[in-house]
DNA sequence: AGTACTGTTATATATAACTATAACACCAAT
DNA sequence: ATTGGTGTTATAGTTATATATAACAGTACT
């Protein structure tokens, strides 16, 4: 409903972590179609290239599945490699530099731990 | 001395956070002279051009002062302010979204925020 | 005056990201 | 067969980022 893009990080990309979150978070469940690249584009107001570009990078991972004349769907087995491979992912690549920022800042986990999330991401 | 470069954000804008986290850090003290935009850019490999870039909106952000013909400099109170500043958008703009992967991903931020790191950013 | 530092400007080029518009090819159902 | 839904391709233009090269302008020291 809100159309908010993160300027940091280019549209496709976070149309990506989008999906991928909605799998994560079961609303996108195995075998599932995804939102096709016309209503996305749509919703978003953004030009369906930037769509297919996101979905194209979804099929080249293996999570998502192409059908002819059909439109793409969530792989089956792909909640669990996701966990698998994004939680590796943020330990390794993200949370080391965010940890450095929090050390930085002289900010205490009390605090962060007591901040309730208001983006999905 | 690494020359790392995150792919997921401008290098002017993380040469402008290299800056900021030296002076949070207290490797560059109020009043010191920024490194030049020519040693930057031969001791990155890049060009003088994305260094200026860079130095440029610290100054806009009146992080850092202009003397003409010697440099830029560590403004007063840069560090105090920086520390304020910088709390704020990290506690309200980036924490939200990281807590919600974080919880996504099944990983425990008491975890998380109880570990060293590995790399300094 | 000359040298050696500073930041800055001027051109020109390359690439990535995003957009607008339009058309094509496949599949399912009427 | 036609309609309406998929993804996909083709052209073309804009903006942001980064590059290479060169020159300009202020300050300090010899």
């Amino acid at each position: 409903m809100d159309d908010d893009w993160n300027d940091s990080q280019p549209i496709y990309r976070q149309l990506r972590d989008r999906v991928i979150a909605m799998i994560l978070d079961r609303v996108l469940d195995e075998g599932d179609p995804l939102p096709s690249v016309r209503n996305v584009a749509a919703e978003f107001r953004v030009n369906p290239l930037t769509v297919l570009k996101a979905y194209q990078q979804l099929a080249d991972e293996e999570i998502v599945e192409k059908r002819r004349g059909l439109g793409l769907f969530v792989k089956t087995g792909a909640h669990k490699i996701l966990l698998q491979v994004e939680r590796q992912r943020f330990t390794n690549e993200q949370w080391p530099a965010i940890y450095a920022t929090i050390q930085r800042l002289g900010l205490s986990p009390q605090d962060l731990l007591s901040v309730k999330p208001t983006t999905g991401r």
